[in-house]
DNA sequence: AACACTGTCAACCGCGCTCCG
DNA sequence: ACGGAGCGCGGTTGACAGTGT
């Protein structure tokens, strides 16, 4: 069993356009339900949370301009392990850092309350700053990282679904070992999960199913784009793939990644359900610290979870939002290596557009996430009057808000 | 109970890229 | 043009937990 100071962090965020305005609010956590396929140990991101909100909204039915109520839940451990052990050499391996006495190792809990309370505050700037700013001993690369894989607000935790790991599977088929671009189009997992994910998990399963001959299985690097689904691609893809392999072993050139492009878009194993309106992405004029996506996961429990609406020209696909293949463009930056443009910069991440989906009817059965909201230039999302709001959120099956 | 082995995953490392002075 | 800073990415490491013997 895995311990921890503090297994459960809710993050919640409020805001009000222009400016965010301050809230206060208290929740506890319920009496879980038992999972019916673990026994033991209580999964780390089931939770109920009885939430009430005092808000500081005093007109909550004029016009807000952009109401956003960010809720973000993040469950699991927050500390999984001990506290590392804080080493007095360098951190990130630089000169700099045998000056000052930076930590390496495990993040503690107080440092990334630190790191957390910093950037919801302020945002995200120059992570150097960052880790001066937030009084943490640590180099901005290792508070980076941190944040983008563990303490973000709108991360998803918990283990891969079915369509998670069969699309990871298509999609490292489609762009090899381009994790930061499968990430991308995994909202709520970063680039490093994924690929733990793939080494540990994926990587052995098809090595044991590769006992059986396949057409694509005469690669036996890893590293390689390959039809690992045997029959997941369709025939245009198999002959993309083709194509692919046959460029070379080094990765596709940027020609071949938007003709890729062009084929993956939309995604072939799942349906549309909802269609997505046409926004662009990188219109966003949240501040960067409230552009968060919450998700509260029952993982599997209760049925799969999420209804997102985003912009930059995704889709939704059942109960996940894809965002398009991105950075194909064959402009000035196509010398770049194929980069994921939802970068981390928040503000540019087009699945911070979160809607609440609380439609019964579409089998949304667990809390949505709510996040980032942003004026476009064509179009409002995340636009709500706050009794509305309240009104939908009160509905969430598993939170129960309440406002004073 | 003790040990070995295996799996998972957070964190580090090094490299390459971009930006800026 | 050059060099340094900062950042992002992919590969790798190592600690810990779980499982088997």
């Amino acid at each position: 069993m895995r311990t921890g100071p503090s297994p459960y962090r809710l993050i919640l965020t409020l805001i009000d356009q222009p400016t965010p305005r301050s809230f206060s609010f208290h929740y506890s956590k319920q009496t879980p339900q038992p999972s019916p396929s673990s026994s033991s140990s209580f999964p780390p991101h089931q939770a109920f949370f009885s939430l009430s909100i005092k808000s500081n909204c005093s007109s909550p039915s004029t016009q807000l301009g952009v109401v956003v109520f960010a809720v973000a839940v993040q469950l699991g451990p927050v500390a999984m392990r001990k506290p590392e052990k804080s080493t007095a050499n360098g951190a990130c391996s630089n000169a700099a850092s045998t000056v000052s006495k930076l930590r390496k190792g495990l993040w503690s809990p107080e440092e990334d309350d630190k790191l957390m309370n910093y950037m919801l505050n302020n945002g995200q700037g120059c992570w150097s700053d960052v880790a001066r700013n937030a009084g943490l001993q640590r180099c901005g690369k290792s508070c980076r990282l941190r944040w983008i894989n563990y303490l973000r607000p709108d991360l998803k935790r918990g283990a891969f679904s079915p369509q998670e790991e069969e699309l990871i599977i298509h999609l490292h088929s489609l762009l090899g070992n381009r994790w930061s671009q499968i990430a991308a189009r995994l909202p709520g997992r970063t680039d490093n999960e994924i690929k733990n994910f793939w080494n540990s998990t994926i990587k052995k399963r098809l090595k044991n199913s590769s006992s059986v001959p396949s057409p694509n299985a005469s690669d036996s690097s890893s590293d390689q784009p390959r039809d690992v689904m045997g029959g997941l691609m369709s025939m245009r893809e198999q002959g993309l793939m083709a194509m692919y392999m046959d460029s070379s072993s080094s990765p596709p050139s940027i020609q071949t990644m938007a003709a890729l492009n062009q084929m993956i878009e939309p995604l072939p194993m799942l349906e549309p359900s909802i269609d997505m309106t046409g926004a662009n992405s990188g219109c966003f004029n949240a501040p960067p610290c409230m552009t968060q996506v919450g998700i509260l996961s029952g993982e599997g429990l209760y049925g799969d979870h999420v209804g997102l609406l985003g912009g930059g020209g995704g889709c939704v696909v059942g109960d996940q939002f894809f965002p398009p293949v991105e950075s194909m463009s064959m402009g000035e930056n196509s010398n770049k290596t194929l980069e994921n443009t939802f970068d981390r910069n928040p503000n540019n991440n087009p699945y911070n557009s979160v809607i609440i989906n609380n439609n019964s009817s579409n089998k949304v059965e667990n809390m949505v996430g709510v996040g980032n909201f942003w004026e476009g230039e064509d179009l409002r999302i995340g636009e709500w009057n706050l009794e509305d709001l309240m009104r939908d959120v009160s509905s969430f099956p598993f939170l129960d808000f309440h406002v004073e």
